[in-house]
RNA sequence: GCCCCCAUCGUCUAGCGGCCUAGGACACUGGCCUUUCACGCCGGCGACACGGGUUCGAAUCCCGUUGGGGGUACCA
């Protein structure tokens, strides 16, 4: 509960009675992983602090923004447990929460901005100002050159009797610009590296770099925790935020913290391309929340020196930005899926059972809703996979076998090979014992010791090679759960069924 | 070009001057357990990018080099 754990040592402010954060994505396309990375830690330290989490929507590009993004943000956000305080849905003191229905807002913090002198009418185009940076023996590469700084209104009229539409610029201080980044430390950017920028289209649109720290000024947001592709972009946020300080829009500006990238195979950034970005991929495999939260913490975060399979409660408890890794974080799908596959084990048997559900639905392997009796079924079947599942899209073809009619079941090639010697006199015993096994004593523990004792012992085969041909004629497969706990679900009749179709079918070939 | 960030096993990381002959996890790999496959358990492989300093002492601090990455829009 202390709020102390957000100041460095070199943090000149103090640090605020109540910690403010927020996460505002551009509602286009999928969420991806980075993105959602950082919606968490901005979420784990909100609740670490006790702070606030606040949620707002950047849609001021309606080319490219969706209500089908957004929908998809809210089912991301909802699916991991990441919720929040202020915001669109819930929304909150500060609101609307939507930058497209902020407009007026924006417009009346402009004309204050102009009033002060912050911002200044620009009519350059870009070929004017490669032009002069050549005429001047300058790499013509190089930014905006603060032309329209100073001026005239004659000129400024000129440019208008031409036809053409200022754009207006944020003027930036002339020295060098520090601010301390809670991951990075203190970093300098040089005087005259960040040229004056516009803010305001020639149409009188607010730009993002408007919109964002205004937004966040009048939202109090104290500490502003995004990806590390912003970090270059701070030193213009900075000098508007003070000029927004200036007129009074915003108290203080907010500490930042800039996250690690998230890379893809190899050494690129990780793009909305690849699949692995994808965060409803990874539902769809079968990842828990509570894995895919585990998982994405560790993106440049740990939770301690030797272990790292944690809870939410855990994240929580421990998340500090201070600890944020500095380096890029690169996905590893396999160490995102041994890590969930921990979490399935931790699950308590009877949640598993009903997260399962709804793969076996996709799968078409149980009704919706499911039966009692696939739902007793599915019950007694998943301690036998609990510990053999990385991902719960593995269930169906783990389990399938036992909601397949026996005359459906297709034995795999693969499970026909290698069953031993003379898999028809298995198969023919197998048959005879479980015949005489009763209806009653049907249970894996009689089963076992029927089996054993006359395939292993009597007829001398090696376990390895003994059960093979049972198991592929229950499960159809050469690997599936424990076999005599898989009879023993199946019931008697199905088993016998099943031994003898794989019987016939090895006999007449 | 200019500006900024980053640099420990293949990967994610612990390490914030002596506890480091560098710890953990994933992956890979040898073995045990075992009705298959897993789980579990025991073991192995495997890293401080390089060069200078500072210091009694450097993975840890400083500088440089190299190598990655990002920014440099009337996108966000």
């Amino acid at each position: 509960m202390s709020t102390t754990a957000a100041s460095t040592p070199s943090d000149p402010r103090d640090t605020p009675a109540e910690v403010r954060v927020r996460f505002c994505p551009s509602p286009t396309g999928t969420p991806h992983v980075g993105l959602v990375r950082t919606a968490l830690f901005n979420w784990a330290y909100a609740r670490h602090t006790g702070g606030k989490m606040i949620f707002r929507i950047e849609d001021t590009d309606a080319a490219r923004d969706s209500e089908e993004s957004y929908q998809q943000l809210l089912d991301a956000m909802r699916w991991l447990g990441i919720d929040w305080d202020e915001g669109v849905e819930v929304g909150g003191p500060h609101g609307p929460y939507r930058q497209s229905q902020r407009g007026e807002i924006y417009q009346d913090v402009i004309a204050k901005l102009i009033e002060a002198g912050h911002i200044y009418e620009s009519f350059s185009t870009a070929e004017e100002i490669a032009e002069r940076h050549r005429a001047a023996g300058r790499d013509p590469q190089l930014g905006y050159d603060g032309y329209d700084r100073t001026l005239t209104d004659a000129q400024k009229q000129a440019f208008r009797d031409e036809g053409r539409e200022p754009t207006w610029r944020l003027r930036m201080p002339d020295e060098d610009l520090t601010f301390t980044d809670l991951v990075r430390g203190e970093i300098t950017f040089k005087a005259g590296s960040t040229p004056d920028y516009v803010v305001v289209r020639a149409n009188g649109q607010p730009l993002y770099t408007l919109v964002n720290p205004v937004d966040d000024a009048l939202m109090e947001i104290t500490h502003v925790l995004r990806g590390e592709d912003l970090l270059s972009s701070t030193p213009r946020q900075v000098a508007l935020y003070r000029a927004l300080v200036d007129i009074g829009v915003a108290k203080q500006e907010p500490l930042f913290g800039h996250l690690p990238y998230v890379m893809g195979e190899g050494n690129k950034k990780l793009s909305k391309r690849d699949p692995e970005s994808n965060l409803f991929l990874y539902r769809e495999q079968g990842f828990l929340p509570e894995g895919m939260v585990n998982y994405l913490a560790l993106l440049g975060w740990g939770y301690s020196a030797d272990q790292d399979i944690f809870s939410r409660e855990q994240l929580v408890e421990r998340f500090d930005v201070a600890d944020v890794n500095p380096n890029p974080a690169r996905v590893d799908i396999k160490k995102a899926t041994a890590i969930n596959a921990d979490h399935i084990r931790l699950l308590p048997e009877a949640e598993l059972v009903e997260r399962l559900v709804p793969y076996l639905q996709a799968a078409g392997l149980v009704s919706d809703p499911i039966t009692e009796e696939q739902h007793r079924l599915l019950a007694a079947a998943t301690p036998l996979v609990q510990t053999r599942m990385n991902l719960l899209g593995e269930a169906p073809d783990m389990l399938g076998f036992l909601f397949t009619a026996d005359a459906d079941l297709v034995v795999q090639e693969d499970a026909l090979k290698k069953l031993g010697e003379d898999p028809v006199a298995v198969l023919d015993r197998a048959i005879s014992e479980v015949e005489a096994l009763g209806e009653v004593s049907f249970t894996t523990e009689a089963l076992e010791a029927a089996l054993r004792g006359a395939i292993v012992e009597d007829m001398g085969i090696k376990p390895r090679l003994a059960f093979g041909p049972l198991r592929s004629a229950i499960s159809g497969r050469r690997i599936s759960p424990p076999l005599f706990e898989s009879m023993e679900l199946l019931g008697r009749d199905s088993s016998l069924a099943r031994l003898r179709a794989l019987r016939e079918r090895l006999a007449a070939s």
